[in-house]
DNA sequence: CGACTCTTTGAACTACCTCAAATGTGGTGG
DNA sequence: CCACCACATTTGAGGTAGTTCAAAGAGTCG
């Protein structure tokens, strides 16, 4: 790995505060990738290897069954995924690829572990990426089972509203098709979605939203949990 | 705190292999309580002071949204939970209620964040325990977006199953109402299920599940993912 | 331009929900 | 122990959100 690449990993929020000596012993066992889009890099149902840090690019965590597939999230820099079977050494509950090309530090599961074990700064930083991620999921479950798909969508932008700085225009950062998925609907729903969004305010132009009348909006999104999205 | 609690509570995985030094300061800040059946323990959006630990009796997790609501998770001993609020020091995401009369172990917020920094072992378990939590919640998002209704139920049977020693009798441990709201779904919709489960060969009396046919259930099954269910 | 894939639109279908009523069940006090 | 009540569950009928399938329109990239 190259000097400029480490200084920035180091900067991370998972390795910022550790110690030098076991940030040096997780790098030594560490790999920088670059991935192609569409390209798996975890399988449902295998053992971690390695834990791996998205630092460049999108990816979508999925599940499958009988030939079904579900997303489950979809990841943006920086964040660190599969920890939780990394951490219990257990097998992959969903699988992963990348949306984009993607860059992704892969650090060896067993090094993870016996670094975590002794450097207290570490661990805790672990443990809050992990409760991040549990919170991302938690926060998915209650959109799912509470309330339509047009409330989804609507809730959706009003994170990605708050993430984008509220410019008052918003960038979907991937095919629409994915965003549905993301919200556990069909293509042609969420494209209905944005239909009835559209008689309250919300225009549509390609991968770009535009929020016309925020007071409108905002009446709009109360109703919503908006509380703690990171 | 009694002696003999102590003693039961030191053996919990939580705790068991922890340095005792450590182990009587989360004590010394803590209590140990029954709460009666359908006692509001937390309520959103509030900060947590304690983190709770599920020794008795059943703790359901719940998310509102304008006057509804959604089971998150059903908790049995022994289960620590809103670990990840407590950890990051924000806001909860969801709810929790009492299904029985329960008996709850709660730890000061910020004597478990203290110990924490200073005992890997701990550190070590508490991670455990939350990514434990995240793939249940995992395991739940997963059947709410992949398969019907009455896949689902055929999954939390095959699940309990498991649980319950494979007995080919299972308990259902609380009202159905609750397991049709567990499983996203209304009373009604959860009886009609339990109907087309008849004629696979499940029966229903009250709240005891019969499967008739282990050979024709594991076929049933057998397209669901099963792997991994703790 | 032309061959893609993505998105939108329409129409028919289906699973699930809602509402309402009947039936079952457990607990309580007489 | 029984009668009764409250509440849980089941059953039925009708409505609705979302799915599926099909086809047309828009972007995108060679």
């Amino acid at each position: 790995m190259r000097r400029a690449e480490l200084k920035i990993l180091r900067k991370l929020p998972l390795f910022c505060d550790m110690n030098q000596r076991h940030f040096d012993r997780l790098m030594k066992s560490a790999l920088l990738q670059w991935f192609p889009a569409h390209t798996e890099l975890i399988r449902e149902r295998e053992l971690p290897d390695y834990l791996h840090i998205l630092v460049d690019g999108m990816v979508e965590l999925f599940a499958t069954r009988g030939g079904q597939s579900a997303t489950i999230d979809i990841l943006q820099p920086i964040t660190a995924f599969i920890i939780a079977a990394v951490v219990r050494d257990e097998l992959y509950l969903n699988g992963a690829r990348t949306l984009t090309p993607a860059r992704i530090l892969l650090i060896q599961a067993n090094t993870i572990r016996s670094v975590f074990s002794e450097d207290a700064v570490f661990a805790r930083a672990v443990v809050s990426e992990l409760a991040t991620r549990y919170r991302a999921v938690i926060q998915v479950l209650k959109n799912d089972r509470i309330g339509n798909s047009t409330d989804r969508v609507l809730n959706w932008i009003a994170r990605e509203d708050i993430r984008q700085h509220r410019k008052g225009s918003i960038q979907i950062p991937f095919d629409k098709r994915i965003l549905a998925s993301y919200l556990g609907m069909r293509p042609e729903n969420l494209s209905r979605a944005f239909q009835t969004l559209r008689r309250h305010g919300i225009i549509v132009h390609g991968k770009t939203l535009l929020i016309k009348d925020r007071k409108s909006f905002r009446r709009l999104v109360r109703p919503s949990v908006l509380f703690a999205n990171n």
